[in-house]
DNA sequence: CTAGAACCTCAACTAATGTTGAGGTCAATC
DNA sequence: GATTGACCTCAACATTAGTTGAGGTTCTAG
């Protein structure tokens, strides 16, 4: 049986390959400080393997909407230059649940006014047109308040 | 009793104030067919009342994050140079509410996925890294299949 | 009728998130 | 030991979603 290559670090194009991020990708990651690699006597990059996992997470924080710079903040949080542990992990992880479920519950607020009211035609503004037909929010109107959700 | 002005079109400023949304912002969403104005003779913009539902609605989609070429197709389904009925709305509403409810269900995937296992440290990659715990994928793994939600 | 606030256009700038290309080096294979 | 694919850096470009400023015009209140 061959030893599996469980500890060789990765090159740039393996770990590309294996996270679907472009390498060029990768290189901007580093240069804002979101993952690091050693590198070779020729200077190549090489990734510790949980560098995989850093980038998943970058991937998925993203895909929710999340900036970069406040990703690189939260991994921030990991230990540099060692394999995170899973209680780091686990800090981690609290933090964003918390976000998620806040961003859960403004879409589901969203679209509740949406089925509220835009279904009738009124968008849930001040009040419906269906009674108000020709001002969405009269002249003493204090705007648009049911669309703006708490920051 | 004053009459109310309630067909008075919109200044810029009004709408700005009224919406939220800065005047150079307007400027750019006019320039990207977004929303229209007719001119004075003097070529300030007026704004029909129901602009501010068009704002509402672009700024609305833009926080669960649609693009504006998104909305711009989206408003393209409402008719130019009359104020939208409540059946125009109505058939907006339904596409977005699909939309919503897409995004709804992407993170709530994804908020289970962390609560699975990044809560427990091993991201929910392929196997835990409490059984395996030098390689998050493994030397043959077929990349981060939980992670890629479905376009 | 005039002062000042509000408005106009156009061009240049910003920030985030990368991609592309030029020009050169490294490393694995025949 | 040469070739070739993978890699390197650095600079320029792309896109989205606007903001800022210069220079000029319009509108409204006194």
């Amino acid at each position: 049986m061959p030893p599996v290559e469980t500890h060789r670090p990765l090159t740039i194009g393996e770990l590309s390959e294996r996270s679907g991020v472009s390498a060029s990708a990768l290189h901007f990651y580093e240069r804002n400080a979101l993952i690091e690699a050693e590198r070779t006597a020729g200077n190549q990059r090489r990734y510790r393997r949980d560098t995989l996992r850093r980038v998943a997470f970058i991937k998925t924080s993203q895909r929710v909407g999340l900036p970069l710079k406040d990703i690189r903040e939260a991994l921030d949080s990991l230990p540099d230059g060692r394999t995170p542990t899973k209680r780091d992990w686990a800090r981690l992880s609290l933090r964003w649940r918390k976000e998620l479920d806040d961003r859960i519950a403004a879409l589901q607020h969203l679209r509740n006014d949406l089925d509220g009211c835009i279904g009738c035609g009124c968008l849930s503004l001040k009040s419906c047109t269906l009674q108000n037909p020709s001002d969405e929010l009269g002249a003493s109107g204090a705007g648009a308040q049911r669309w703006t959700l708490p920051e």
